[in-house]
DNA sequence: TCTGGGGTCCTAGGACCC
DNA sequence: TCTGGGGTCCTAGGACCC
């Protein structure tokens, strides 16, 4: 019997939001589709079509018969979204995620614009992932579109080093939600997420320890996770471009450039090695809500439009938490100003709460001491240091319940003066 | 014709305590 | 009476990821 290998596998689905979209309209398929932007929903179209076409009545069972030439273009976008998913063929005129809409309209204008639809996403995630974890147990969480999935000990998670079980999971998820993945397999999280990526769509990528200097060092740096921008900068001012050339500086090298920690890690990464175990289970650290404005506003001139928002996005805050169970102690705000820099503020309370009330005073009070004379884009509001309820209270007893956004949306008004009254 | 929203983790300085 | 060292919490900013 051989001694079990490490088999990491990587899961990471093919375009995710677009493919999704394309299943309720199949009539899409093959045309570019950019999914980003505004709060229209399929609704909107059904109306326009049953205003126009009325010699029959349009229902959610049409969505796939709506005519091409009712769904909106992107040519004449205008507005502050951006991508958050494009089909392939719209990939191929240059238009990918988080670029923004008008730019997209410039490079692809005939490209069809749908609105997000999150909760139809999270059901298809939740789908995709309850079918991996019906063949392999052993899986963490990596947002909606992705998770890393332990083979080591499944079944036939070390047969072709890990193919079949890739190509069981891939056919699974097909065959169950008619959506596509990508999957790579290797030693570890690292190596596995790179993996994935080398035959997008619908790939299947096996690396083993002794492929490292020839699949991994040609790569270009930036595509170890966890390497952006600003590292990817810093390590080309440096002369090194490639994964194999920094796996070939020292340490001490590195370690002159980066900190310890970051040095270790990049030396680490640059040959292939990462024992981060597959994490099944994870307690959230904060929640948030934050809102881009269509136009730059001012806090004076724009107060009262500033303090409903400011109040609708400590309920919403409110609501999120007391609808998943947590409270929290440390409230904070952001605000991003025009040139796009931004600016955080926090207070810690004695204790955690969830209430409305309780997160728009402490908020409110962040506010007072941030600089209000310049223009912004963005307001956040976020709760950090969660704990969960039951915890909060068997640690704390005779807290007040948790009011909600109701009551709280009952005092814009006063909502509204405090805001003023932060300022004067 | 700029750049969404929701997260995590790390660093670093100061307060405060022993 | 001139000044150590460690630990933890709080705050602010920033890099990075999906």
């Amino acid at each position: 019997m051989s001694a079990r290998i490490r088999r990491i596998a990587h899961v990471d689905m093919d375009a995710f939001y677009a493919s999704v979209e394309l299943l309720r309209y199949p009539q899409l398929k093959g045309l570019p589709v950019v999914i980003g932007g505004g709060r229209r929903s399929e609704d909107d179209l059904l109306a326009r079509l049953n205003q126009t076409r009325p010699e029959r009545s349009w229902t959610t069972a049409d969505l796939g018969r709506i005519p091409l030439d009712f769904f909106p273009r992107l040519a004449g976008y205008t507005g502050r979204g951006v991508i958050t998913t494009a089909t392939y063929p719209a990939r191929q005129f240059g238009v990918g995620s988080a670029m923004g809409l008008m730019k997209a309209a410039r490079l692809c204008p005939q490209a069809i614009l749908l609105p997000v639809d999150f909760a139809e996403y999270r059901q298809y995630s939740r789908a995709f992932k309850d079918i991996v974890t019906e063949i392999a147990p052993v899986m963490e969480d990596r947002g909606v579109d992705e998770v890393y999935i332990d083979f080591t000990d499944v079944p036939g998670g070390q047969r072709e080093g890990g193919r079949v079980l890739a190509r069981l999971i891939q056919k699974s998820i097909f065959d169950q939600t008619g959506l596509t993945c990508s999957v790579g397999v290797a030693p570890n999280k690292l190596l596995a997420k790179m993996a994935s990526e080398f035959n997008k769509p619908k790939g299947i990528s096996i690396v083993h320890e002794l492929d490292l200097a020839e699949q991994i060092w040609p790569l270009a740096c930036r595509k170890i996770n966890g390497i952006g921008p600003k590292a990817d900068e810093k390590l080309k001012g440096l002369g090194i471009a490639t994964i194999g050339q920094l796996a070939a500086k020292d340490l001490a090298w590195l370690a002159r450039h980066f900190g310890p920690r970051t040095s270790a890690w990049l030396h680490d990464a640059a040959h292939g090695r990462d024992e981060r175990p597959v994490v099944t289970q994870s307690e959230p650290v904060s929640m948030s809500r934050e809102t881009t404005f269509e136009r730059d506003l001012h806090a004076l001139h724009d107060r009262a439009e500033l303090g409903v928002i400011f109040t609708r996005l400590c309920a919403q805050v409110a609501d999120d938490l007391q609808r998943k169970g947590y409270v929290g102690r440390t409230i904070g705000i952001k605000l991003r100003f025009s040139d796009f820099k931004s600016l955080t503020r926090d207070l810690t309370l004695p204790g955690p709460t969830a209430d409305a009330q309780a997160i728009r005073n402490a908020a409110g009070q962040c506010l007072k001491r941030a600089p209000l004379a310049r223009r912004f884009r963005l307001l956040g509001v976020r709760v950090g240091g969660l704990q969960r309820l039951e915890e909060a209270q068997s640690s704390m007893p005779n807290q007040p319940p948790s009011r909600g956004s109701t009551e709280l949306l009952a005092t814009t008004a006063e909502a509204e003066d405090s805001w003023t009254g932060q300022l004067f």
